[in-house]
DNA sequence: TCTTGTGCTGGAGTATACTCTAGGTTGTAG
DNA sequence: CTACAACCTAGAGTATACTCCAGCACAAGA
């Protein structure tokens, strides 16, 4: 697959995968040609770098997850612990989340009441 | 009130407080010699600063909800607006969390039993 | 062969949200 | 009255995550 079919199918920009690869999020595309050639693992690791980036994982840390993926099955410990952790501040996250929505939701409440005394008075 | 205990007081530098004044989130704030003077009432509305940014809404929208807020009571169906479509958005953002913390959990359990095979064999 | 499209690299530029510095002012305690 | 802490402003610097540009390479169709 071509950079620009990759990044079409994952709707990021080109310059991006460029600079993932620069960061080292990405490592060992195929060249052909000079010319980067994703292949079916290349795909399923670039969604799930998108995954991780969707709950809040910071491009230094997806560094360190994929360094350790790519030196292969004698980190798998390292990285669930890296998962794991990840795991719990999302967890956490997650209830400050629900609980600020809820004042939210409760502002939206009082201004509609106040809409409603503005209508009638 | 002064800066540094507000600061204090929220968790946040009092390089952020005078940040947060130079982008007009925060306005009006009484001076004594030239020195900030914090009411009640600005403690309040930082409060609700910090918990729209725990939201994940950016400082420009901050910004417009602010200047309505300082206009007063006649804004009251706006900010009720930009809430409910920041508040549909989070809600948004919160079934993908979930989804992505499925998928997390999953992973993890895989290298769990991924853990396992290598310890028996 | 020439043009076009797609790709390449290194490096510059942008947006967001801070974070810090230099140089000066104010208020209080000794 | 002076030393000191805490404050002030304007502006520079930093971190993160892109985003774009100049200048060049290469492959395929007219």
């Amino acid at each position: 697959m071509r950079i620009s079919e990759v990044a079409e199918k994952f709707g990021i920009s080109i310059h991006t995968l460029r600079y993932y690869e620069k960061l080292g999020l990405i490592q060992r595309i195929i060249r052909k040609g000079g010319k980067r050639e994703y292949a079916e693992e290349d795909l399923g690791w670039i969604e799930f770098i998108q995954r991780l980036k969707a709950t809040g994982m910071p491009l230094s840390r997806i560094r360190v997850y994929s360094d350790l993926r790519y030196r292969g099955d004698s980190t798998i410990s390292e990285r669930k612990r890296l998962l794991q952790e990840h795991q719990q501040q999302l967890e956490q996250e997650l209830v400050e989340l629900e609980l600020n929505l809820q004042m939210l939701r409760k502002k939206i409440t009082l201004y509609e009441e106040m809409e409603k005394k503005n209508g009638t008075v």
